[in-house]
DNA sequence: TTGTATGCGTTATCAC
DNA sequence: GTGATAACGCATACAA
């Protein structure tokens, strides 16, 4: 059986409350009875259970990370910043993944109601995006910020990359590199983080007086560079449209081999600034601060040159 | 204000014990009442206070995954798998890392005995390794399970590749694939996974009746192979010592480029099959199933040739 | 400086 | 079938 307050006071000759008071230093117990409780809570092995304290505090000092997977970096880069910066604060943070499965995705979602977690930071892929029990948390109170993507029509705080600038320069770059055709593969109406590299490739394009065409488009036989969200979007169009891929602006990375001559343009987005930033807010949100709800815009890393000499 | 037991109870008129039963379906409760219960829940949007639950049954249905970090496939794969499995069973799991931070390490192994987790997967590195925090939890009964290395010096059980069986193996293939001189990086006394795969090398060799020798030996100019844990151990080794790395035999993964007529042979560890190995036996701890301590071995995925053609 | 009393929200053991 | 009642372990306003 687990050492108790109780036992502890006993073991003192004391009070619990004496000893609840010893342990967490208030100043008002006396030095001497601070050091005996201190020193028989480790003789006796004693750990606090943090579910009654829970319980009596309401808060928890836990902070949930809500994502689909792992393995990607936009999921684990953001959430080890966010994982720093919380446990700066004396908080904790945990990951809780649910794969892209919708009723585990709907259970987490109700973990988060039951007082487990004081708020969560969530990478909203698909299934965030629809549910309604975000909407309801969010109604309720319940402190939320959103990574990457975000619901535009919540007053969620969000943080995001500058996905508009970055497509426009994106699409600058491959132009200044030979592009004339813009093969847009940005699904505006997608998600909000499409959109907004949609949106960018097409003011670039009316900047530059140059023509965006879909992804169904004749094409010329050559000078098209095609601008996508990832690397396989680009390479699964090209095979759908037995295209050879040698022109490319892409986001986050670009690995797999290319042919001579040809060059891909990729947007590292930074997202380890993008947890630092979104723990922060929520940080704030929970510490009852004023947090302006919407969108915050971070910076992209850099853009790569990459050729396949 | 969250809505409580109480309040479902008054609205309904009826005793907090009997809305506690309805809504966890007790059999002993009249159709009409529970109807009326779960009614009145969804209406007044309910949520059970799990801090206050926990306390009183003493479970929390949940299961911590310590790491290091969630970058690396050695990390987030057993997650994952291990999640799966956990959450088939009803509970939760939850990813902490401490990024090799000492006091964030001791800080989460110190929650685990903090009643808010019922168990833990551990993916041990050096931290975890010397911790006397885990000897004392598991030795006060903690369900704890290790997953890739671990402390032999514990009874602790833990899930491994056949590092063994596989490093032997890398040495045939890369034999036969013509070397003559093996270059050990595996470092004995490293941990348990190091050791093995010592072990594996050194026992090969003797089959084959080839030398092994260490990291700083004289080598010839040719026909030497290294072996080493991971892709950058061997390169690094290889840079030291101002070699041209074309023959190696690694673990997991092996990305960068080869030279021409250059071969590395690369054992594929089964990440996800530990994972949902290592998640069994802590449920079945955490059932108070009898669980054998010890070290179970896990297959590896296989070993791929790779060549600098 | 310490002790007393009460409550956090829930489950469980009794009665009825 | 349902209702009192007592825990669970801890924190805190209030007394002393």
């Amino acid at each position: 059986m687990p050492v108790t307050l109780r036992d502890l006071a006993n073991a003192c000759a004391v009070d619990t409350s004496t000893v609840s008071r010893a342990l967490r230093d208030d100043s008002r117990v006396a030095p001497a009875t601070r050091a005996k409780v201190k020193a028989e809570a480790a003789r006796l092995g004693y750990h606090p259970n943090l579910a009654a304290r829970n319980l009596v505090t309401g808060r928890t000092h836990t902070v949930w990370f809500l994502a689909g997977g792992l393995e990607a970096p936009q999921n684990h880069q953001p959430a080890t910043t966010a994982a720093k910066r919380v446990r700066e604060c004396g908080l904790d943070l945990l990951v809780a993944v649910h794969h892209g499965d919708r009723a585990a995705h709907e259970r987490l979602l109700l973990r988060l109601r039951q007082h487990l977690c004081d708020g969560a930071l969530v990478i909203a892929d698909g299934l965030d995006l629809e549910s309604d029990l975000l909407v309801q948390l969010h109604a309720d109170g319940f402190p939320l910020v959103f990574v990457d993507r975000h619901r535009a029509d919540l007053d969620i705080p969000a943080v995001s990359s500058t996905n508009a600038e970055a497509a426009a320069e994106l699409v600058h770059r491959c132009v200044a590199a030979g592009a004339t055709t813009l093969v847009n593969l940005f699904n505006p109406g997608g998600n909000t983080v499409e959109d907004a590299r949609s949106a960018g490739v097409r003011l670039a394009a009316e900047q530059l007086g140059l023509p965006v065409v879909g992804p169904d488009a004749t094409l010329p036989a050559t000078d098209w560079t095609v601008f996508a969200s990832c690397e396989s979007d680009a390479r699964g169009w090209a095979r759908r449209r037995a295209l050879r891929l040698s022109r490319a602006g892409v986001f986050d990375a670009w690995h797999g081999d290319l042919p001579p001559g040809s060059v891909v343009h990729c947007a590292d987005q930074d997202f380890a600034a993008m947890g630092a930033l979104a723990a922060d807010l929520l940080l704030d949100l929970m510490a009852g601060k004023a947090v302006e709800p919407g969108l915050r815009l971070v910076p992209i890393a850099g853009i790569r040159r990459i050729t396949g000499d």
